[in-house]
DNA sequence: GAGTTTGAAACT
DNA sequence: CAGTTTCAAACTC
């Protein structure tokens, strides 16, 4: 019942790393990216070489692989509400993603083809400020399965358990990087941290049955779908949640060079532990 | 849906 | 670089 992810990919990961590809652009200018990115460490943008040579091209267009066709964003994207930075500052989203805005309910946007110009200068400044300014906010940590902010968080009243906090919302534990006041998306010691997107789901499923009818087709595809259905709390998100408690306590087990006994009754207590867990967000939530 | 809170980004 | 303001998203009622 239990479908098990291969040890090496955990909840944490859901945001695949993937090189980015400017759109608009002109087939030499794609060669000369091509040929940069290329030239760097797969899947990470390297700052130094990348900016002098795109410092003219839209930051970083739609996300997509060098060797997939960009996704149709419309559907991907979250539609952004700008209404003073006309879209070209890093609070909007859509710009800070590198994308223009399309099917947005933003106002007075600048963010688009038809203002090209001005684009390309609130990029300049933005590059001018920061130079790692469209770089992705969450980088690889120094263990493969260990994502980390690349700026960390500075939040102080969330208690970095919010969304506002861009750890917690990309679900990744804050980390020594952050310098968030009284944080509690720490990694715990135990390494229990997956039980956060135990909780998370039945956080989601909680604001689901409060929202369902008034979320719109998009919001709730965003997130990982629950269904209403008590029977159907299970999902996949909560099944990968616990999958990657009893894979870390596996590996906790491997680590400590316990015997197989001993290793199996850690990952059964942990799945005891999980299951308490399970029972106790849902019923707190009837 | 309106109002409030929050923290990143921008500004001084 | 620190403090303040602006902004849009998240959240609450």
């Amino acid at each position: 019942m239990l479908t098990l992810l291969p040890s090496n990919q955990t909840v944490m990961q859901r945001a695949p790393v993937v090189k980015q590809v400017y759109p608009g652009i002109t087939q030499q200018q794609q060669q000369l990216q091509q040929h940069i990115l290329h030239t760097t460490d797969a899947g990470h943008h390297e700052s130094a070489i990348l900016e002098p040579a795109l410092s003219n091209f839209p930051p970083a267009g739609h996300i997509a692989t060098t060797t997939q066709a960009a996704p149709d964003t419309s559907k991907l994207k979250k539609p952004c509400n700008c209404t003073k930075s006309q879209c070209l500052k890093l609070y909007c989203d859509c710009f800070a993603n590198g994308e223009f805005c399309s099917n947005c309910n933003c106002q007075n946007c600048f963010n688009n083809l038809e203002h090209e110009d001005e684009r390309q200068k609130a990029v300049k400044q933005c590059l001018e400020r920061n130079p790692q300014a469209f770089h992705p906010k969450i980088g690889k940590g120094a263990k493969a399965d260990a994502r980390r902010h690349q700026k960390g968080c500075n939040c102080k009243r969330s208690g970095c358990l919010k969304n506002y906090c861009e750890c917690y919302e990309a679900k990744i534990p804050c980390g020594s990087i952050c310098k968030c006041v009284g944080c509690k998306n720490s990694e715990g010691v135990d390494g229990h941290r997956s039980l956060m997107s135990l909780a998370d789901a039945a956080d989601l499923r909680h604001s689901q049955l409060n929202t369902a009818s008034s979320k719109s087709l998009y919001e709730q595809k965003s997130r990982t779908p629950l269904s209403l259905s008590p029977h159907h709390f299970l999902k996949k998100c909560t099944i990968e949640a616990i999958a990657n408690c009893l894979i870390l306590q596996c590996k906790e087990a491997e680590t400590a060079k316990c015997n197989d006994s001993t290793t199996e009754k850690v990952i059964l207590e942990e799945f005891g532990r999980c299951l308490s867990e399970l029972i106790h967000v849902s019923s707190s939530m009837k």
